[in-house]
RNA sequence: GGGCGGCUAGCUCAGCUGGUUAGAGCGUCUCGUUUACACCGAGAAGGUCGGGGGUUCGAACCCCUCGCCGCCCACCA
């Protein structure tokens, strides 16, 4: 016997086990199978497991079990990320916390010794939190993207793009972290918007006729300014083009220049330019040839090309020092404070410089053209489609991808230095040399490259690089391309571009047919969740506190599409509920020994309910597979609701009680056995979105006296066949319904006593509902709570009539009745179809509508009226009745 | 400055290519120990679909416009 809740706390560890255990989790080998991949969008090893990770992950898995469960070789490849900068920070900042000598001090090789013993220890944490949430992760193919297969594909990528001119160093300006001292990408630049100055600063001219203003938020960079701008078409300016300045402080000359950079609608319309030190900037010195003065070391300090005395200074204390300095020359010609975006780096928080050095570069724009055509073409598709929008303007303005990064956590750049700066880029050491030697014609001592890739240069590899790639390995040929990707907006610059680009270019297909663009989650208030705000919900402690299945339908249920999530415990709760509504469902059943019968055929069954439930079984199974199919996460969770709360329970349990405590032998029989069916079908379609309560539910009802030969995960996905769709039994179970929900509601109103079971008398039918109404008289007695059912002319004095389905009836409630509460009931009854008669006699008195509207429109209206004039009839006259009775 | 998304019941959200009386869950109110379930059952109240204009026989849905809210990209003159 079940007991009387799922306890999740015990079955959920047991279950997954089991599951585990089963090699369920594995892809089948029928080499017939179609094939559905996913690729988990791999977690820092960094990380714990947060709310988005739960939602993400969840839908993942949602489409796994779907898929497998239809007998596809369902393969969802799990791993993690190293994640360069996060996890050389945690590692770092242990090191200090243990008071141990810092990164720099122990060395590069003792340190990554470090983070490898780390990893041993803490990496495995957040894979083992997805097993929490019921993740079916084939683990046996569990990557890491530094293991040493994915280590290869990135040293073979990087070979062979420098091989195609794809992959180059350049010394450029790039967006320079000075916390941590390393390059980083347009795209982990964050502007934020800061208060600051603007402030106006005068530069004298050279031959003592007078001073150019210039403005800026940056006084410190002055130092480096090796031009002032101003435009060739501004008349104030016109005759200064061409003469110097001495620059204050530095007292260096540098000339005014024409160049269209300058707006002269800004500040004073001249533009201090530093080359070294602002994109803009840079690009107006390479037009007119300036010189490029650093003034910054890799700490943002000043520099030795800086005046002696501001030296060794913070950039930030050398721009009070500067502006101190033009002010006490009488060169300060006015500050503003201003609100102004600065830039900062996504993980240091620090403002970022530009700073010129040397760095790795992918050509971005030529990879950007056929990832760009796969997704015009639809061999990718985004869902929702209008993410396809942000894909696009992206990699339409993509610029070069700055890809190396001065850390030691990382993809070591497979790139070797000659003593006379000859590059030799090879996948392996003894090829570098293999190569100098070639190339010098002796053996030479090489330097390997100290720099290390961006984390996501291996990312972008992640879809083919885990199946085996650059070996032709089975996996990969079966697997590749994947089905559909799970992720979050955030990441589609960073991560779904880059997999497109890399896995078009390397595999001349799309790694994906479909991107699924997940939500944000947000508490309930809206805000989006942070530690510092505290308002964090821990996946863990919800799934301890309401059980895995809930925390995923809730998470299913809210993932419509191009929206916010805001969650909230009621929410999650509500969905435990429905989780407990079910089990005793299946309780119910197991008590009224509603077992699957062996060779039973639901095409069979010939009892109204049977038939009609059959057809309900088959409707729920069409809409929920093909929700799944479009990734329509939230309307399939509301179909299996519907059908399993207010269909099953509500009606088909109730139903299913007189027939199952009545005489009918074989109604009996042939009710156990499709309620048992209709129970497994729930089970099935339930089981992608709460594997955990559907599996346990699944093994509790096994067969009678025998245990079940296989465990849910693997169960086939119900196909039935379009023949249990019985539109007479329908109809017939239509009138029960509403002979029973009308009647609950007059009995309601007119404050019947609940024990009360007046007489159902009906006196208006047409032959077949007479016949219906007859044939579930159990039924209707049962739900309905009444004496008997009667078939008479007119009904009785103190009878309550309603109207259900076009059939009039009445509750003999007698001198159970309350008038006023009745003449009230039916004022109310009139007047709503007042209204509707009203609305569609207008709609059909006029022309324009008979003549343009579609003619079933029509006829429906007029059929509409027709009925509502009725009910209005009947109701004038048992009110009229009443009056004369009162 | 460019772009995207949203604005529907007290709250959180559904409403597909325009077509009956705009739905659900939670919350609220009334009633209920009917042997699956009080993590329950029955009933009820509650909405001028952000404002305005237009197209149409017909608009929550299409077009224009305005207003808020959120986000992305660009911007350190």
């Amino acid at each position: 016997m079940l007991e009387k809740t799922f306890d999740p706390a015990t079955a959920e560890p047991r279950l997954y086990r089991q599951w585990e255990e089963s090699g369920a989790f594995a892809p089948i080998d029928d080499p017939a199978a179609p094939t559905f991949t996913i690729v988990i969008p791999p977690p820092n090893i960094t990380g714990s497991l947060h709310i988005g990770h739960a939602l993400n992950n969840t839908l993942q898995d949602v489409l796994t079990r779907f898929a497998r469960m239809r007998g596809m070789a369902a393969l969802w490849l799990p791993g993690t990320d190293h994640a360069g900068i996060a996890t050389q920070m945690v590692v770092e900042r242990q090191l200090a916390a243990e008071g141990n000598i810092g990164r720099r001090e122990l060395g590069r090789e003792a340190f990554v010794e470090r983070i490898w013993e780390w990893k041993a220890k803490s990496g495995g944490t957040i894979v083992n939190q997805l097993r929490r949430l019921g993740a079916s992760c084939d683990w046996s193919r569990e990557r890491f993207t530094l293991d040493d297969g994915l280590s290869a594909a990135v040293r073979k990528v990087f070979v062979t793009l420098h091989r195609q001119k794809l992959i180059y160093r350049d010394k450029r300006l790039v967006n320079w972290d000075p916390h941590f001292q390393t390059a980083i990408s347009d795209i982990e630049v964050e502007q934020l918007e800061v208060d600051g100055h603007y402030w106006h600063l005068a530069y004298p001219l050279e031959d003592g006729s007078g001073e150019i203003i210039v403005a800026t938020t940056r006084p410190e960079t002055m130092l480096g300014d090796t031009a002032v701008a101003v435009h060739p078409s501004d008349e104030r300016y016109k005759t200064l083009i061409g003469k110097c300045v001495r620059l204050p402080i530095v007292g260096r000359p540098i000339p005014i220049i024409a160049d269209d950079y300058a707006d002269r609608e800004k500040g004073s319309g001249a533009v201090k330019i530093t080359p070294a030190h602002d994109f803009n900037d840079f690009k107006v010195g390479q037009r007119h040839h300036l010189p490029i003065i650093n003034i910054l070391d890799a700490g943002a300090r000043i520099n030795d090309n800086a005046p002696a005395a501001y030296r060794g200074l913070d950039r930030f204390e050398a721009r009070k020092r500067v502006v101190a300095e033009f002010e006490a020359l009488g060169l300060l010609r006015g500050v503003e404070t201003t609100r102004h975006a600065v830039p900062h780096g996504d993980r240091s928080g620090a403002v970022v410089e530009p700073w010129l050095t040397d760095q790795w570069y992918v050509d971005a724009k030529t990879l950007a053209a056929p990832a760009i055509a796969a997704v015009e073409s639809g061999e990718t598709v985004f869902e929702p489609r209008h993410w396809e929008k942000t894909y696009f303007e992206w990699m339409r303005n993509i610029e070069p991808w700055c890809v190396s990064r001065q850390l030691w956590w990382g993809h070591r750049i497979p790139a070797w230095y000659g003593p006379d700066g000859h590059i030799f880029v090879a996948e392996t050491a003894e090829e570098a040399h293999a190569a100098a030697h070639e190339y010098y014609g002796h053996d030479e001592d090489l330097r390997q490259d100290e720099d290390v890739l961006d984390t996501w240069f291996s990312s972008a590899l992640w879809p083919f690089s885990t199946l085996g790639w650059p070996a032709k390995t089975s996996d990969l040929a079966r697997f590749y391309p994947t089905h559909t990707l799970v992720t979050g907006f955030d990441i589609i610059f960073f991560w779904v571009a880059r997999m497109m680009m890399m896995g078009i270019h390397f595999t001349g297909q799309a790694p994906f047919q479909r991107v699924f663009i997940n939500a944000l989650i947000r508490d309930a208030e809206g805000a989006k969740m942070s530690k510092s705000k505290g308002n964090v919900m821990n996946p863990l402690e919800l799934v301890d506190e309401y059980g895995a299945d809930a925390l995923r339908f809730t998470l299913t249920a809210m993932s419509g599409q191009a929206r916010d999530i805001r969650l909230s415990k009621p929410r999650i709760e509500g969905y435990r509920n429905f989780g407990t509504k079910l089990w005793n469902a299946a309780r119910f059943c197991q008590m009224n020994g509603c077992v699957a019968v062996e060779g039973f055929d639901p095409a069979g069954v010939t009892h109204t309910v049977n038939r009609w439930v059959r057809g309900e079984t088959l409707k729920a199974a069409r809409e929920v597979t093909a929700a799944l199919e479009a990734c329509a996460f939230d309307a399939a969770t509301a179909i299996l609701y519907r059908f399993i709360w207010n269909l099953f329970c509500d009606w088909f349990v109730e139903f299913a009680k007189p027939i199952l405590n009545g005489e009918d032998e074989a109604a009996k029989v042939e009710t156990r056995a499709m309620a048992a069916w209709v129970l497994e079908t729930i089970l099935k379609l339930l089981h992608p979105v709460a594997p955990f309560i559907t599996e346990e539910l699944w093994a509790q009802t096994a067969l009678e006296g025998r245990p079940r030969s296989g465990l849910l995960i693997t169960t086939p996905w119900p196909q039935l066949p379009e023949a249990y769709a019985d539109a007479q039994a329908e109809a017939e179970i239509e009138l029960v319904i509403a002979t029973v929900t009308e009647g609950r509601s007059v009995r309601s109103e007119l404050n019947v006593p609940p024990g009360a079971r007046p007489d159902l008398i009906v006196t208006e039918a047409t032959e077949t509902q007479e016949r219906t109404l007859r044939t579930n008289a159990a039924v209707i007695g049962h739900t309905l709570r009444i004496g008997t059912l009667r078939f008479e002319p007119a009904p009785p004095n103190g009878a309550v009539a309603y109207v259900a389905a076009g059939a009039a009836m009445a509750l003999d409630v007698n001198s159970l009745v309350d008038l006023p509460a009745e003449r009230a009931r039916l004022a109310k009854d009139i007047a709503t179809q007042a209204q509707d008669i009203d609305r569609t006699a207008k709609k059909l008195a006029n022309s324009d509508f008979i003549g343009r509207a579609p003619p079933e429109v029509v006829t429906e209206n007029r059929e509409r009226l027709a009925a509502a004039e009725r009910n209005k009839a009947r109701l004038m006259a048992i009110l009229a009745r009443l009056e004369s009775v009162g």
